[in-house]
DNA sequence: GTGAAAGCGCTAACAT
DNA sequence: ATGTTAGCGCTTTCAC
C-alpha cells in the first residue's frame, strides 16, 4: 500500500494566494457573516483555479461534522430503464444545492447499507425502498438523516397509475378487467399498489374487481393466463409493467388470441421496447425526472432542519394510447 | 444546519473496553507488526458490537492518507438490465478486499467525476468507459488510482460477441449478412466493437462483410431496414443488442416478412425479453459477474502497487440458439 | 503488548 | 477584513 502522491491542499491555496487558510476556506464555503472584499476573493479563485484545487472530502466533513455527501440506495432488482433518468435528475438538483450524490446497490451481498454511509460519512441517506428498522436505526446512529420516495409522491403516484390503467380500458368498455401480477418477489410492493388502483377504479364504475394472476415471463405459461382470463369473460387485461404486458402480447399470439379483439393489453412505465411490439402497447407513462426533483427538495429540506413537507402533488402519470387497447 | 447528533467514537469504544484508542484501531484494522493478545482482542471486539461503533470513514481516510472507498463510473445510458448483475459482483468482490463501492452516473450535468471523488476521498475510480484525458488526470491528482473494464476483458469479449453471431449464422448456411447498428451515439463505441467481430468472421468464411445499416427503435424504419437487406440478398441479421433485435422482428412482422426464414435474426446480451418474443430470439450471453469479479481484481492489484495485470480470461460469450435463427 | 502524542486537511471560534 | 488556534476522529510512530 504505497502513499498516493502528495495532492494539492488548502494551504498551497492560501500560499499561492498570499492569505491565511481560513480565508480560503471563507471563499469557498461563502461563509455567512464574513466580508470578503471582491480583490481577496478573485485572487483566492484564481489560485484555486491555477492550482486545480479540490477541498477533501474527508477533512471537510471531519472537520465540519457533516458532510455534503448523499447516499442513494437503490434496490438491486431492474426497476427498469426509467431509473437512469430519475438517479441522473436527482443527483442535478443535489448539486445546485451544492451536494454531492453517490449510489449503492442494496441486497447485495456487499457492504451493508449502514457500513457505506459511514465509510462514505454521508450526510443523508435516501432509500427508493423503506429500509426495515434496525438499519434505519443505523444509519441515524451513524449521523444520517433519512429520506425516502414513499415520503414524496411515489407511494399515491403507483396507485394512480393503475387507476389510470383501469380507467383507460372502462372508458373503452370492458367491464371485467384482469391483472397481470410480475413474478419477483421485490417487485410485490409496487404491484399491489398499482393492482389496489385498479382495483379503486372497477369498484367506482360498479364493476367486478379485477381477476389478478401471477406471471412468468414465459410464452406459454401467459399463454395459458390469457385463455384462463378469456374462460372467466375477462376482456382486457392491465399488466404491472412493459415488459408482462409485451410477454403477453407475445402469449396472446401463441393462444390464438389478437390485441385487443380478444383481450386489450395496457402496460405501465412507457418502456422504449413498448412502442415497437405488435400492436404497439398502451401504457402509462410519469414524469420520473420530478421524483428526482421532489426528493431533492426532500433532502434539502430534512439537511435544514425542516421536516421534508409532502409534496402533495402528482408525478403526472398519464394515458399513453396505442393500438393494444 | 444543525450539527447531528453525538456519534460513537473509538475513543468511546477504547473506554468501554479498558484500553486505548490506538488498541482499539490496532484491532479493527490488523495493523501489521502488532501482536494483540486473544482476550484483549475480544474484549475490544465485544465493546464495538456493544456499541454498534463504525469508524468514520472521513477520519480514517484523512488519518491513513488513503481511504476503502472505490467510485464506480457509469456512464448514463441504459447499458441494460445486465449492468445490475455486474454492478452487484463487483461490489462484493471489493468488500472481500475490504474495500467499499459506490457509484455515480457518468455525464450528467450534475457534479462532475473529479468533484465527486475529491468529496468522497476515493481511493480508486473505476469506469466503464474510458475517461478523458483531462478528467483522468484531475482523478489522479486527486490522489485517485484508475482502472478501466477495458483494462480487463470486455473490450475483446464485445468483438467476440459480434464474432459469435457470425459464426452462428454462418454455420446455419447464410453468406451474406446484416447488421443492425443501435441510433444511440454512445453505444457507437461497443457497437463498432461488435460489428468488427461480425467482419472478422465473414473474411474468415470468405464471405462479404455484413453490411450494416442504422437503425431507430421504430417499426417503420426498421420495416424498410429489413426489406433493404432482402433486396440486397442479406438472409441473417446481427443486431447490436437484443432490443433492436426485438424491434426488428416487429419492423419484419410489418414488411410481412417471417424469422428465421425470411430473414434470420440474432440480437446480444440475452435480457430477459429475449425469451418471449415470436419466434424466441437466438441471442449472445456473457458472463457479467465475471467482469465485476476481474474488474474487482485489477482494483485490489492497482491499489497494492501492482499495474493491474490483463486477465486474458474470456467472460465465456455463448450462443443462446432459439427459434429466430 | 500497549499507550501517549503528533498530525492528516480542513472549519469555526476567537483574536486582532 | 484576515490571521491564529483549537480541534474533528482516526492512524501511526515511538516510548515504555
Amino acid at each position: 500500500m504505497r502513499r498516493p502522491a502528495k495532492r494539492v491542499t488548502s494551504a498551497d491555496v492560501a500560499r499561492a494566494a498570499g492569505v491565511s487558510a481560513a480565508t480560503v476556506s471563507y471563499v469557498l464555503n461563502d461563509t455567512p457573516g464574513q466580508s470578503i472584499p471582491e480583490e481577496t476573493r478573485r485572487r483566492v479563485l484564481e489560485a484555486v483555479k491555477q492550482l486545480d484545487y479540490r477541498p477533501r472530502g474527508s477533512a471537510r466533513a471531519l472537520a465540519a461534522g457533516r458532510s455534503d455527501v448523499v447516499l442513494l440506495s437503490i434496490p438491486h432488482l431492474s426497476i427498469g430503464p426509467g431509473i437512469n433518468r430519475f438517479v441522473e435528475q436527482f443527483a442535478t438538483s443535489l448539486a445546485h444545492a451544492g451536494l454531492t450524490l453517490v449510489t449503492h446497490l442494496a441486497g447485495a451481498p456487499g457492504r451493508p447499507l449502514p457500513d457505506v454511509c459511514a465509510a462514505i460519512d454521508a450526510s443523508v441517506v435516501a432509500s427508493l425502498d423503506p429500509l426495515d428498522d434496525d438499519t434505519a436505526q443505523a444509519l441515524r446512529r451513524a449521523g444520517a438523516d433519512l429520506v425516502f420516495t414513499t415520503e414524496v409522491e411515489a407511494h399515491p403516484t403507483m396507485r394512480r397509475m393503475g387507476r389510470l390503467q383501469a380507467e383507460h380500458l372502462i372508458a373503452l368498455g370492458h367491464r371485467r378487467l384482469g391483472y397481470a401480477m410480475p413474478d419477483h418477489p421485490l417487485l410485490r410492493k409496487i404491484a399491489d399498489d398499482r393492482l389496489l388502483g385498479v382495483a379503486d377504479a372497477c369498484a367506482h364504475a360498479g364493476i367486478d374487481p379485477p381477476l389478478a394472476l401471477d406471471t412468468k415471463l414465459d410464452t406459454t405459461a401467459l399463454a395459458r393466463a390469457a385463455r384462463r382470463w378469456r374462460r372467466e369473460s375477462v376482456t382486457a387485461v392491465c399488466a404491472y409493467n412493459d415488459e408482462v404486458a409485451i410477454a403477453l402480447l407475445t402469449g396472446m399470439r401463441h393462444a390464438k388470441l389478437a390485441a385487443p379483439d380478444d383481450l386489450a393489453v395496457i402496460g405501465a412505465d412507457d418502456i422504449p421496447l413498448a412502442q415497437v411490439t405488435d400492436p404497439p402497447l398502451s401504457t402509462i407513462a410519469f414524469d420520473l425526472e420530478k421524483v428526482g426533483r421532489s426528493l431533492a427538495e426532500a433532502v434539502v429540506a430534512s439537511l435544514s432542519g425542516r421536516k421534508p413537507r409532502l409534496t402533495p402533488a402528482s408525478l403526472s402519470p398519464r394515458v399513453i394510447h396505442r393500438a393494444s387497447t
